[in-house]
DNA sequence: CTCTTGTTTCGATGACCGTCGATATTCGAC
DNA sequence: GTCGAATATCGACGGTCATCGAAACAAGAG
């Protein structure tokens, strides 16, 4: 089941911004909390590093393997990254860009708009 | 103790970035943690409405009013907040655009101040 | 089928966080 | 100085999170 990729177009924190009804507030509190650990920033950085990675890489981040596989769920469950492909055993991971710039969006920096509201639809589930 | 004068002019989420030490990546995931939450988002986010903002303006939140005071003192410590002036015993705070601009670049955002503000203009139309 | 390897899930534990009431502090008014 | 209002801090409670070892699951090799 895919629940990513739903991301409201709304910045949150640019000077003038408008007030955001609390559906979006916690919406884009659970994508910063998703990030809010050293651990998940630096597998979020591995990824944006290279175009997809294996989890077999990951494993040298000074935590435990199935610490590495917990954090994989929780930055995929908030839409940042997701699984690239499977080979045999091997799952490699790679970031969802369009949601990382929607996150950048809503700071009030906006690259390109257009990859923020392409990929916004409603809100997020769980 | 105080730390978040260091602010990386690094991505850590774009494409192509360069794996970071460990330094940044505890220094990005504690101001990730300062928005993971949706009572600290709103406070930004009624921040970045206006100007500056008295606390007894935040504290129909739907909190107390020491958690709101709590929420402030971590967004201070945080660098994203700042008392802007005090007049008696009301205290009026404001956003601290260079550090929430920052943590956009740190997305992969746009890293010039002008591209923000174009971006609260009115570009948000769908 | 059995074995091995890679990954995920489960259960438990210790630490951290959000929230509140109570209290302290600061400032202006009188 | 005394009083009252606005804000900050303290102490405690309940819930959530990060982490680990153990076990379960999946997929290929022999």
């Amino acid at each position: 089941m895919k629940k990513i990729a739903t991301i409201p177009a709304v910045t949150c924190c640019a000077p003038g911004a408008p007030p955001l009804p609390r559906r979006d507030l916690e919406s884009l509190s659970a994508r910063f909390k998703a990030l809010a650990d050293p651990t998940r920033v630096a597998i979020v950085n591995c990824l944006a590093g290279r175009d997809e990675c294996c989890v077999c890489e990951l494993q040298n981040l000074g935590v435990s393997q199935p610490t590495v596989s917990h954090h994989l769920k929780i930055l995929r469950e908030a839409g940042l990254i997701e699984v690239a492909r499977k080979r045999g055993t091997w799952v490699y991971y790679r970031l969802v860009p369009e949601a990382v710039e929607a996150l950048a969006f809503a700071l009030g920096g906006a690259p390109r708009p257009e990859l923020v509201l392409g990929t916004a639809a409603g809100s997020v589930a769980r």
